[in-house]
Formats: structure tokens, sequence, C-alpha cells
DNA sequence: GTAAACCTGGCA
DNA sequence: TGCCAGGTTTAC
């Protein structure tokens, strides 16, 4: 579900309801998440402050007042939902984590195929985040960082904006949303673009995730942010999941096709 | 590099 | 019944 537009919406609405908070209580309901939850999970983040909320990446981080970290990924199908009273909270299936805030308020961690994770940890030395690369709206991404790349791998250029490794935050909804913005096909070479392919790449990067945010992002099946509201950006896709449908710009059909083993949409004749 | 793995749910 | 899904890691 939630790439980095996604995250950075849930984080955008539960920052003003859950910074100064504490944690009363934790219930694990369920351990077996990618990374099976520590039995010190729960007393790690209990009688903690909530400092602040923040993203990196495609993870939420709320920053405690010891200094460490409750860091949430939610792979592909997770929610963070706040109830306003936890008391009325009806748990319902896959309900794995419902943290209790000291304003009667809960966060419930609601994931089906458990695809996605948390911990408490020191974000600064964190292995979860350590390997991360530049965040996209940053300053560390720009089309010199991009094109530098290109002598070093013969991955498709789709491969290389999806990994985490090289830019932060970009999944499969949106790397298809900005290489069609970018011209690009999504099975080119990286090492085939030219420098001012590179140069739209990151500004198209910049562009379709900007957008994505201000519509808080794109509830395809069922994406809500961290108040159960649903995104807009879904009636913005220029590509993605509209296979056989008409490019918004020249009317040509859709083209599907798999790249790194996931699907990816393309205008055959926008995208060179 | 590529494939398979982790899971459940929804849809054709 | 089989295939697909917004992610990431692991193993050939």
């Amino acid at each position: 579900m939630p790439e980095l537009p996604e995250v950075e919406t849930i984080v955008r609405s539960l920052l003003p309801l859950v910074t100064g908070k504490a944690v009363r209580s934790v219930h694990v309901l369920c351990t077996d998440l990618r990374r099976a939850l520590g039995p010190c999970f729960g007393a790690s983040l209990t009688g903690r402050r909530i400092v602040s909320v923040r993203r990196r990446a495609k993870y939420m981080l709320f920053d405690l007042d010891d200094g460490r970290c409750w860091i949430v990924h939610l792979g592909m199908s997770g929610r963070l939902l706040r109830v306003k009273q936890l008391a009325s909270h009806e748990r319902r299936k896959h309900d794995h984590v419902i943290v209790g805030l000291s304003d009667g308020a809960g966060l419930v961690f609601h994931d089906p195929r458990r695809f996605g994770l948390m911990a408490v940890e020191d974000a600064a030395s964190s292995t979860l985040l350590s390997a991360i690369g530049p965040e996209p709206l940053g300053r560390g991404f720009h089309a010199e960082y991009l094109s530098g790349l290109r002598r070093r791998t013969r991955r498709t250029v789709k491969d290389v904006l999806m990994d985490q490794r090289v830019v932060a935050g970009l999944g499969n909804i949106y790397v298809n949303e900005v290489l069609f913005t970018a011209r690009v096909r999504p099975r080119r070479k990286l090492a085939s673009l030219t420098a001012e392919e590179c140069v739209r790449v990151v500004r198209a990067t910049r562009e379709i995730l900007t957008e994505a945010i201000e519509h808080r992002g794109s509830s395809i099946s069922d994406f809500l942010d961290g108040i159960g509201r649903r995104g807009a950006y879904q009636w913005r896709r220029r590509v993605y999941d509209r296979k056989g449908e008409p490019c918004r710009e020249c009317a040509t059909p859709i083209k599907a096709v798999v790249v790194g083993q996931r699907s990816s949409f393309y205008c055959p004749r926008c995208q060179r």
C-alpha cells in the first residue's frame, strides 16, 4: 500500500494528535510480523512520551523522550489508525498491535498480510534505516547523482528508482508515474539514459511526489491516513493500473509489461 | 541479475 | 481455482 506520499500523509495526520502524549499501554496481539516482535518491545515503548513524529523513506518514526524511536513500516497492507477512545475500540481481525496513549486515544496497527514491521531502536544506529538512500525531495537527490550511477549498473531505470538504497520512498505506483512524466520507458537500462533524461527523471520524481502528497496519497484499494481519511491521488494517476486506457496526453492505449517482477505501465508514444 | 519467499484478501 | 496486489529480504 504505502509509498512515500502515503506515509507522509499518515505522519502529518498523526503529528498534531500524538505529539506530547505518553504511551500508557502496549498490547501485542500478534508478534509474527515480517520481523518477529521481541519480548522487550512493549516494555521499551510503555511509559515513554512521544516527542515528535517524522518520516524517513517509507518508515514512520515516533521519537521518544528517552532518545529512542518507535519505528513503523506498513509493508503492503499495513495501516496505523488513531482511535479517539481506545476503550471503545472494537478489535478487528488483523489488529496486531494496540498502543494506548495518555489522552485515552490509541494507535492501532492493522495489517492483514503482516509484511509490516515495527521496533523500538535508536534511529541514528538502526540497521533498518542505515542503508537507505537520499530523500527524493531533499538536496541529496539530484541529476548528477543519478547520472553518476549510470556506468555503475546494468539495471533498468525502474529497478534503480525502486531500490531504497538509491533513493528513499519510491514504490511501484510512483515509479510508473515518474517515468511517464519523464517520458522514459521503464525497461530502459539506466546506463542508456542521456544526461537530459536523468534531469527529467529527477525533476519528475520531485513533481510527482509533491503532487501526491498534496492530494494525500493514493487510496487505490484501501489506503487510509492516520485518522481514516482516503487519499485522492488515485484519480490523478497517469499510467499505473491503467492498461488499455487512453493516455491522458495522446490517447494511445497504456501498455503493461513486467519489469523486475512488478507490473509496469507506460505510454508507448509518450515514453521512449 | 532473477526467482522465490513471507501472508491474506479480492477479483475474474 | 488461480492470479494479482502499494514491499522487502533471501537464496540460486
